[in-house]
DNA sequence: TTGAAAGCGTTACCAA
DNA sequence: TTGGTAACGCTTTCAA
């Protein structure tokens, strides 16, 4: 008859071994305050290996009282390569850094209710990307143990250390771009799926403030990311006399721009196009697509300062200001 | 002087209330076998709100014994619009269920040292994508306690369920497109990329079936995603003698169709391209591009299946075969 | 060099 | 209606 196989404790690595449960912990943890004979060592290693011996994290960390599991919530929108890259990168470092990374899916959490959720994970680190957490949520946080709360997105917030992506940068980029290209009547797509506008409205908010003063028009363009709204958009175009646009990023661009080709528009010369995000495919386009180069912070640099965050968890909060945004100007504006 | 606050602990709360370990237990958690007055009720939950009291995932589990965990190795490549889309999916549809998904960040884990670290979390499921868990995976995972395992890729794994991926029948789909317009002449690109292989192989395998016995050359095309390989592929084109050419995804189709056309020839008339994905961005090409859309299962359906596993650990693994694949003809083929 | 035992935060059984 | 207590799996201090 086969027995069903209970999950092995490390009292049945013990008991197979001859030993104590604290040898196995021993043993099994390299622990150098202890001396263990050679052959205890082996039989134990044994042991653990031919049970199939895997260590309960729940308890040890509920005994270490404290893990390093760093949390962050999983995106719940698609992401570009871009910020992909970043994340593998991110989960690297941090692995190096002996810390595991943990992408909590958060779908159909509403904000408290959420944070609330990371904390029961006792994580000893947590990374918000966006907006979505209050002051608040980082005295909940911290009040449940986590030693460093990093928000990564366009603001900051009371008692957490934060990555400031600064979207505005990229607005204003563009935007000075254009201007300098002699363009006086500048859109701004916003797309109008949810979830885009902690990006989509600084990127306008900068293109506004790189144009204040200059008798420079900005027009708020909503624009969903089908054909048929980039139809209507384009087909609305003359009218409107809009000579340039910025286009939120190189999706919506080149979408845009095709519709206002096909609308008999010409490309750069009726108006100007320019994405974000410096995708490879915007160089495939005729006109090659006018882009902003947005460079994230490295991996490295981010597992750097939560691993200063967890070792300090009493410091003052860091701030950095990163994003790098520069205009590569290709043929479409 | 200012307290460091020490983590609330139930036993704070129920200090604080006046009551013990245990009725705030039973309040807490609605534990409906136990009637508790309703005024130490109201006692007991002022008294959480105040302290900010969160409850031990760790503490929980260890005692319950088992965790509502479903885990899944965090994607190492950047993934595509369509499995972002069906992860949220899942992790909506999973919550629905009560389970909590986390995505391990498993970058620079090999494959058994993974599993083991996986194991350690005691999730009550594990969905790994792609081809990196072999049977022995499964066992150990097993062993730990994990009711559910399931495989979301090319090939089924014994004693773990599997929902198979069929992407063979994506390059079947495009072969007999191709050959159906005509072509008796077939390039395959295959990424150089690390990691694609698991999906890319089995596609070029597709369209080396759907072609057995047509007399139909098929040709392996390795191919990296930039510029200058493109470029170069297309440049040796009139030499290698291909009519047409099934791009792997929309991604490298785009790529290798601009290169194409740089080098003056004509889509579809000289070589006839197409990709897979159905993006909306192969719509704006011109020749639009032609595609294979691709149906991932339901994140709904994925959820049943985890739920009836988690219920019933012992039974027979189920194979599911999805991912239907379907040839959208534009005007590049 | 090894073992016994305490305790981390929970929950569930059994008494009161 | 409520409280005491044991147990989950692990590490670590102290004692042998």
């Amino acid at each position: 008859m086969v027995q069903i196989p209970n999950t092995p404790t490390s009292a049945d690595v013990a008991r197979l071994a001859g030993v104590s449960r604290a040898t196995v912990s021993y043993v099994l943890n390299n622990t150098s305050a202890v001396r263990i004979s050679e052959a205890t060592r082996r039989r134990v290693r044994e042991a653990a290996r031919e049970l199939g011996y895997v260590p309960h994290a729940a308890a040890r960390s509920l005994r270490a009282g404290h893990s390093r599991m760093v949390l962050m919530p999983a995106p719940a929108i698609p992401v570009g390569p871009l910020y992909s890259g970043f994340l593998s990168d991110l989960q690297w470092a941090l692995g190096r850094l002996d810390y595991t990374v943990v992408q909590y899916g958060s779908v159909g959490l509403q904000g408290d209710e959420a944070v609330r959720a990371w904390a029961e994970l006792r994580p000893v680190a947590v990374l918000v990307p966006g907006a979505g957490l209050g002051p608040e949520g980082v005295v909940l946080l911290k009040r449940s143990g986590t030693r460093a709360v990093v928000t990564l997105g366009p603001g900051r917030v009371d008692g957490a250390h934060a990555l400031l992506m600064d979207h505005e940068a990229v607005g204003r980029c563009a935007g000075a771009h254009l201007y300098e290209r002699g363009r006086r009547r500048i859109g701004v797509v916003v797309p109008v799926e949810p979830g885009l506008d902690a990006y989509a409205l600084p990127r306008l908010a900068g293109v506004r403030e790189a144009l204040r003063g200059t008798g420079t028009g900005v027009t708020e363009l909503p624009l969903a990311y089908t054909e048929e709204a980039a139809a209507e958009a384009a087909a609305g175009w003359r009218a409107a006399g809009l000579d340039a646009v910025f286009a939120y990023n190189d999706e919506y661009a080149m979408l845009l721009m095709r519709a206002l080709q096909d609308e008999g528009l010409r490309v750069p010369e009726d108006v100007a196009v320019i994405g974000a995000d410096d995708l490879m495919l915007g160089r495939l386009l005729r006109p090659r697509l006018s882009t902003v180069h947005i460079e994230l912070p490295s991996g490295r640099a981010l597992a750097e300062l939560v691993d200063r965050a967890v070792r300090d968890p009493g410091g003052e909060p860091e701030v950095h200001t990163v994003l790098g945004a520069t205009v590569v100007r290709r043929e479409s504006s």
